[in-house]
DNA sequence: CGGAATCCCATTCGATACTG
DNA sequence: CAGTATCGAATGGGATTCCG
């Protein structure tokens, strides 16, 4: 017996590794903050508050799709506010709480780091390449 | 005229915002380290170089396809190195550079902020499920 | 103005099978 | 052991349209 063990050991693998994934903070945060927009949003809140139409403008490029998304989101963990003024146009403000603050300083760190190595690693880049594109090429 | 302005619009403020993001070395290393799995990998060499069919085991819900993915554009980054011994069966061994222990430092700290702020998220998220979920739910 | 809902395409990812 | 090749499923994300 046992005709299935290198499937099904990988998919309860994969099981484990999802509960692990579950009860591990750091993965579900990291995934928030991986998000594309998701840095983009912060950085742009992170100099004040700014109304729905500002933010399209500033970060230029999203769709009001993948904008309202990734601002509910945030707002649900709590990263920014939503602010309605019901005047005659409905007027939306959103900024940056605390913990979105904090957010921004490491998002600041990691820009730090990445402009600090893009050096070694646009090198890194081009010199892999060059070996792996040219090694025999006439 | 302008029947297209909205579209045309957005389309060529997304072809500035590539651009932006092409000169914007920030943005090309944090979709790197945003990575789902090269969060996973680093940390798994962290600790110390490990053989290809080791690092399978370690992440365990991996598929051959992007561990070898992930390894190859992690390679070509210079944030860690790959090692062939052709003994008979070969034998592949795989290291963190010193930039990619940088790398690791910033994902460790990346992971105590998660660790800080998971509760706040964690509640935050739970008030704003309850305030949406069934405010006039039955 | 600020958003919700729908459609639909492109990329990505995972599982499997095969090779050196 | 350490990959590569291929296929199908899932997902993301953009355009569009309509509501309050």
């Amino acid at each position: 017996m046992a005709t299935t063990t290198a499937a099904q050991r990988r998919e309860q693998a994969r099981f484990e590794y999802d509960a692990f994934l579950r009860s591990c903070p750091t993965n579900q945060l990291l995934d928030r903050i991986s998000d594309k927009w998701v840095s983009l949003v912060v950085a742009a809140l992170a100099a004040g508050p700014l109304r729905y139409s500002d933010l399209a403008r500033k970060i230029a490029g999203v769709s009001p799709k993948m904008l309202t998304q990734t601002l509910r989101s945030l707002e649900r963990d709590g990263i920014l506010t939503r602010t309605v003024t019901p005047s005659v146009p409905v007027r939306v403000d959103y900024e940056l709480t605390p913990l979105g603050s904090s957010l921004a300083h490491l998002l600041t760190a990691v820009k730090a780091w990445a402009e600090t190595h893009f050096d070694e690693v646009h090198t890194a880049r081009e010199r892999y390449d060059t070996e792996t594109d040219a090694p025999s090429a006439p």
